[in-house]
DNA sequence: CAGTGGTCTAGACCACTTC
DNA sequence: AAGTGGTCTAGACCACTGC
C-alpha cells in the first residue's frame, strides 16, 4: 500500500563533490594555467574534509589533466604554455620519426555570420557572429596543413591577423595567454578526401591527392565548446598516430 | 673522499611492485579473461600488505583496461568477448550516427614468409612464418574496409580460412577464445592515400578516391607485439573517431 | 545475510624540493 | 629544516550483488 521510494538522488561521494568544488575554482579563474593550487592539507581545511578525501579528487582531476602534480613542489593547473605540453593536442608526426618544427602563415581572420553547422557546434546564441581564420602550417619550407578555425567573437574580441601573425607558438597558449581560455580537450573525427583546386594551390601538390580532413571541437572548463577547426593534413610525408588501449 | 653514492636503486612503491605480480599471473593465464580474480583481501593476505595497497595496483591496472571492477561482485579479467567490449578497438562509425553492424568475407589465409618489416614489427626470430589474412568488411552491404593481417605462424597454429569463416564476431574475441591471445593495446598510424586499382576493385569505388590507410599494431601482455594490420577505410559514409585528452 | 568493491578517516612515515 | 606530494597502514562504515 505504501508508495515505492523514488530512485533515491544517487549516491555521490565526497571527493565528486570535492572535485566539482575544485573545478568550479578553476572555471571561475580563481587559479591560473601554470600557478599552484593550496596544498592538500589547506584544501582539506578547506573542506572539512580528510586529506587522502582531496587527494582523491586531485588524483583524477590530474588523470584528466586538468592538474599536474609535482611531489615537493605542489600542484598546478595546467597550461598550454610550457614546452612539454606545447603540442598536446597534435597528433601529427613526420615518419622519419624527426622533431616537428611547423611555421605558421596566417591567411585571413576575418569576422562573419557563423553557418548553421558551426553555430550549433559552438552553441552560439542567435545572432553571435564568428571569427574566421585560416592558416598554413609548413615544415621544412613544405605546407604540410591548410585550416580554417572557427571562434566565437564575443569570448575573442578585438582578435586581428596583426595579432595572430605577431605571435609565435601554439595556438592554445595564445588563447590562453591573450583571452584568458585554456583548452581541455578535443574531439575529432577524421577522413580522407581528394584535393580540389584550392586545396592543391594552398598544399602545393596535383589535384585529387588524398588528404586527410580532420575535423575537432576543442572545449574549455565545464565541456563549453569554444573552437572548430577543419583542417586538411598532407601525410605523404607524415601521419597522424593514435593509442588505443 | 667518500665514494659518492650510485644512485640508488631507483624507488619503486610496494603497489608496483603488486601491480608487476599481478600482471605476471595475467601473463602466466593463471586468470583468464572474463574470470574473476581473488577478492582484495585475499590478494592482501597473499602479498602480505594491506588491502589499501592491492586497491591501488588494482586500480591502476583498471585504468588500463587489464581488470574490470564491479561492485558488490568482484573483479574481472577483461575480455574482448562481451558485449559492451567487442569493439573496444574500433574507430570507425557511421556518419549518421547509426549503430555499425558489420559482415565479415575473408578472401585469403595464407601462410608465408614475412617481410623484413612484418618480422621487425612482430619481433620475429629469423625463419619464423607469418600468416596473412584478407579481408573485407562490409556494412548495409557496401564494402566499407579492406585489410591486409599479419599473424606469428606459431602463435596461430593451424589457422585456416575455414575456422575464419566459421567464426561470427570480432577478430580479438576468436583470437581470444581459440588461441589463448588478448589483446591488451594497439598503436596507429594513419594517412590518406588514393585509390589503385586493385583497392577500388575490392570497395567498389573509381581509382584516385580518398582512402583512409590505418597501420596498426597490436600487443598482448608484456608489450608484446602479436598482430599487425594494414587496413583502408572509405570513409564516404563513415568517418574515424578520436578523443584528445 | 555474507561477501564484494567503494568511501572516508587519522596517523605515520618516505621522497622530493626549496631555503 | 620546513613544506609539498607520495606511500602505507588499520579500521569503520557504505553501496551493491547474490544467495
Amino acid at each position: 500500500m505504501s508508495i515505492p521510494a523514488l530512485p533515491a538522488a544517487s549516491f555521490s561521494p565526497l571527493y565528486q563533490q570535492i572535485k566539482t568544488m575544485i573545478l568550479a575554482s578553476l572555471q571561475a579563474a580563481e587559479w591560473l594555467p601554470g600557478t599552484s593550487i593550496p596544498s592538500e592539507i589547506d584544501l582539506a581545511a578547506r573542506y572539512l574534509v580528510s586529506q587522502g578525501t582531496v587527494r582523491k579528487a586531485i588524483d583524477e582531476l590530474a588523470a584528466e589533466n586538468l592538474l599536474v602534480r609535482r611531489q615537493g613542489k605542489g600542484t598546478f593547473v595546467a597550461t598550454h604554455q610550457e614546452d612539454a605540453w606545447q603540442y598536446r593536442f597534435l597528433r601529427l608526426e613526420p615518419d622519419s620519426g624527426e622533431k616537428f618544427q611547423l611555421f605558421n602563415r596566417f591567411l585571413a581572420c576575418e569576422q562573419l555570420k557563423p553557418s548553421s553547422q558551426v553555430a550549433e557546434l559552438l552553441k552560439l546564441k542567435a545572432g553571435d557572429a564568428v571569427i574566421r581564420i585560416d592558416r598554413i602550417q609548413s615544415f621544412k619550407g613544405k605546407p604540410i596543413v591548410f585550416e580554417e578555425i572557427w571562434l566565437s567573437a564575443t569570448r575573442f574580441k578585438g582578435l586581428t591577423l596583426d595579432k595572430l601573425n605577431a605571435w609565435l607558438g601554439p595556438m592554445y597558449a595564445f588563447y590562453e595567454s591573450q583571452y584568458a581560455t585554456h583548452m581541455v580537450r578535443a574531439e575529432e573525427q577524421i577522413k580522407a578526401v581528394n584535393a580540389d583546386q584550392e586545396l592543391a594551390g594552398h598544399l602545393e601538390l596535383p589535384v585529387g591527392q588524398a588528404l586527410l580532413l580532420v575535423d575537432r571541437v576543442a572545449f574549455t572548463y565545464g565541456n563549453k565548446p569554444v573552437e572548430i577547426r577543419h583542417a586538411r593534413y598532407n601525410t605523404s610525408q607524415q601521419h597522424y598516430v593514435n593509442q588505443l588501449n
